[in-house]
RNA sequence: GGGGGUUUGCCCGAGUGGUUAAAGGGGGCGGACUGUAAAUCCGCUGGCUAUGCCUACACAGGUUCGAAUCCUGUAGCCCCCA
């Protein structure tokens, strides 16, 4: 069942690539659909995207654009990862705020950091141990040849090759200019930017082929546009649509933000479960869209989607298939741990150390055994340290609800203490209310608090 | 500038002197059911170690044994006249 998707696997040919993004509906829009074809069986070529480094990690957002790259690199192509360090620092200007969008050149470091970091886990770069082939990912920042470009030259170049009356007519200008938000000049020439992207890595890098979501169209488009006055160059551009659920929002949000790589904002377990509880609408196209999974197996969970839903057995798919990817053999294995501890019951003998690692995100407080001496602590008081609820009428109301356990069982009696003997040797104890909300007791020597 | 209306708990919205911590709905939180779902059904939804006490119906003051309900002033919103 587990598989573990390495790029190493048996790698489309690039004649099929094209053919595979088709079943996968990742092919929204291109340019030439049939030029693109022939140059990329002409040879390997290279592709980029680009992306934001707006926080020190990427989110499930991006994920759609690093598995595009990490398609074209399985097929042989050289994806190029471009983060927008330049484009970054303008930011969005918003108006009456100016300083919340700036950011610092070390801030702006730090991000290309982690996020370069976790890019590893999709593209292999060049360079990297083990990667023997000559398609190496390249990290760049449009920073690096942005910074020193002067304001008159930059006009002189290129916006001289930009047609007010065209960027007029694109979409994404139109619709902003009808909106009461307006168009600040500084995002009117964000597309300017952008575009000279595409020339300078066509230029540096012979890099033909930009690819994004739907919604850079008109970016792209114009990086296509400038790369024919400027060097008379054929660029040729994709986009995928966006990765929305069936009722409209974007995927990768949750009541609580951003789904994250990052395991110390989302934890391993708590991106499994996001994958988990995808909706029955949504899944396939989570899985023609995010993983690997190839057609045969796609058709087939597909039809047990279809005839027995409450398996869930493409959600457990792509989940298991996207926490492996993202956070390796070790995340998935703690992830489906913790699920089974958190939905199925029983703490049983579950050790001190594995209780303590299930329920590392969850939110705990320490109390001193000083407050477990004599008559204990209130259960009462106990919800309201662990975050569980909020006042004393609602901690009342919710034992009287039978919402609340005890290690995981049910504690019905309002006035119960929480005394030495419920640590049943651990040294730790686990609060519940609901059936999802756990909290921890840790007991620490020493002090309260 | 003159006249009229409106302001309720997280949101919408009843309530025009007496069990009104305030109908009803939404949301939220629980429970049952289930697929860790949707739909449905049921309960709870100001605070307090609590048969009681405190704080609440824009804000401040007043009338009353008693006010969200009446009066005065202040502020916000809406409409009409100029």
């Amino acid at each position: 069942m587990t598989q573990s998707p390495e790029l190493n696997d048996a790698s489309p040919s690039t004649d099929d690539l094209l053919n595979e993004l088709r079943w996968r509906g990742l092919l929204h829009q291109i340019t030439d659909e049939e030029g693109l074809g022939k140059l990329l069986s002409s040879g390997p070529q290279t592709i980029y995207i680009g992306f934001d480094p707006t926080a020190t990690s990427l989110h499930v957002g991006s994920m759609m654009q690093l598995m595009m790259l990490r398609r074209f690199q399985r097929a042989g192509h050289r994806p190029i990862a471009l983060v927008g360090g330049a484009t970054g620092m303008i930011g969005d200007p918003s108006g009456k705020s100016e300083e919340r969008n700036l950011l610092s050149a070390e801030q702006l470091q730090l991000n290309v950091d982690g996020v370069a970091a976790q890019m590893r886990r999709f593209l292999q770069f060049e360079g990297e141990d083990g990667f023997e082939g000559k398609n190496g990912a390249l990290l760049l920042n449009n920073f690096d040849w942005m910074q020193g470009y002067s304001y008159l030259e930059f006009l002189r170049d290129v916006g001289k090759n930009f047609p007010v009356g065209t960027m007029m007519g694109k979409e994404s200008v139109r619709s902003r200019l009808n909106s009461e938000a307006g168009l600040s000049y500084t995002e009117f020439s964000y597309m300017l930017l952008q575009a000279y992207d595409f020339v300078h890595l066509s230029r540096e890098h012979g890099c033909r082929i930009q690819a994004g979501g739907s919604d850079q169209w008109g970016n792209i488009t114009a990086g296509i546009d400038l790369g024919r006055r400027m060097t008379g160059q054929q660029l040729f551009g994709l986009t995928a649509p966006l990765l929305t659920t069936s009722d409209g929002k974007k995927m990768g949000k949750t009541e609580n933000g951003a789904v994250w790589l990052d395991p110390e904002r989302t934890s391993p377990y708590a991106f499994y479960q996001y994958w988990v509880n995808v909706a029955d609408d949504d899944v396939m196209r989570c899985i023609a869209y995010l993983t690997e999974i190839e057609k045969d197996e796609y058709d087939e969970l597909a039809e047990r989607t279809e005839q027995s839903a409450g398996e869930r057995a493409a959600q457990k798919r792509l989940a298991q298939w996207m926490t492996t990817l993202v956070h390796g053999e070790e995340g998935i294995e703690s992830a489906q741990r913790a699920t089974q501890i958190l939905f199925g019951g029983e703490l049983g003998n579950t050790t001190d150390d594995q209780l303590r690692e299930i329920f590392a995100d969850v939110p705990s407080c320490d109390i001193s055994q000083d407050q477990i001496d004599g008559d204990g602590l209130w259960i009462v008081e106990a919800l309201q340290l662990a975050g569980l609820c909020s006042s004393g009428g609602e901690a009342r109301r919710s034992v009287k609800e039978n919402s609340i356990y005890l290690n995981n069982c049910r504690v019905t009696d309002e006035q119960k203490r929480v005394v030495g003997s419920d640590f049943d040797g651990r040294s730790v104890i686990v609060l519940r209310r609901g059936k999802r909300k756990y909290a921890l007791l840790k007991l620490v020597a020493g002090a309260a608090n």
